[in-house]
DNA sequence: GGGTACTATGACGTTAACGTAAACGTGATA
DNA sequence: TATCACGTTTACGTTAACGTCATAGTACCC
């Protein structure tokens, strides 16, 4: 399996195209330029084309963003996909980093099933709290 | 077992406590204050005191915080546990609105799971990597 | 080739979430 | 009682992450 000249996997987005997909504005994409945090070839009339390439590293911007990342910290997670593939230290450095990364990843994962056990208790008491009403207000009928 | 006049359970603790053990400033407090995220007694000198209870409340704004929240979100979402206990309407808003939280919570564990799959992933690949270095110095030594 | 819909580059505006500094009160302690 | 360490309010400053023009080039369609 080889790619012929027309591969669909060469397709590119627009600006707005990925800007509808992902619900933000055409802005904050150029933004995520202007930080470096992503870097679209130009096409006719020095037009942004995003490759898939392109449109995954946005997802993952955004995706780190929602969980509360700032752009720097994202711009270094992401440094860390573009390593230079040869130089070993670097992969080394990486490798910590990404390690780092994980942790702190796997805590947050703790974390979010603290908060669900936390939400889960307020809901049980609240449904209770409604039982006891409804036997109040029957017993006085 | 009742509470005895200076059952520990009272303690109180004072602004740069809680800063302290939670790393944030007093003025970060001061702010959640102002918000009205969070609304300590005053004792002596109008200094004011935080119960468990606000000391619990901060520690959920601070996790909410890491996840990417807005303080205007959290405030939502504290307000669904100072509900009053005595309106049966009020309860059934606050149940359906703490439903549409877990879920979003599970999304957001799943997501979590993704990333952490991505990062398995980059780090596999620079290990193989790194194996393959090697093995090409090995074999021009 | 004229309209219209999209895009590019500035540049300034806005908002949330604090930081920082001033000016002052309070409480324990030497 | 003077000196701290800590607290208070008020107010202005700062930064990240965009929003919102304005101005101008471009592209596709009839």
């Amino acid at each position: 399996m080889t790619k012929s000249p027309q591969d669909p996997r060469d397709r590119t987005y627009s600006i707005s195209e990925l800007a509808g997909e992902f619900d933000v504005s055409s802005r904050t994409i150029r933004f995520y330029e202007e930080k470096r945090l992503i870097s679209p070839k130009r096409g006719k009339g020095n037009q942004r084309r995003y490759t898939k390439r392109d449109r995954a590293r946005l997802k993952l911007i955004l995706r780190g963003k929602r969980f509360g990342y700032s752009l720097d910290e994202i711009a270094e997670m992401i440094g860390m996909t573009d390593v230079d593939f040869n130089e070993v230290d670097q992969i080394k450095k990486s490798l910590v980093y990404g390690e780092k990364k994980l942790a702190e990843i796997r805590n947050r994962i703790e974390e979010l099933r603290l908060l669900e056990h936390d939400l889960l208790n307020v809901k049980a008491r609240l449904e209770g709290r409604l039982v006891q009403i409804e036997a109040e207000s029957a017993s006085t009928e």
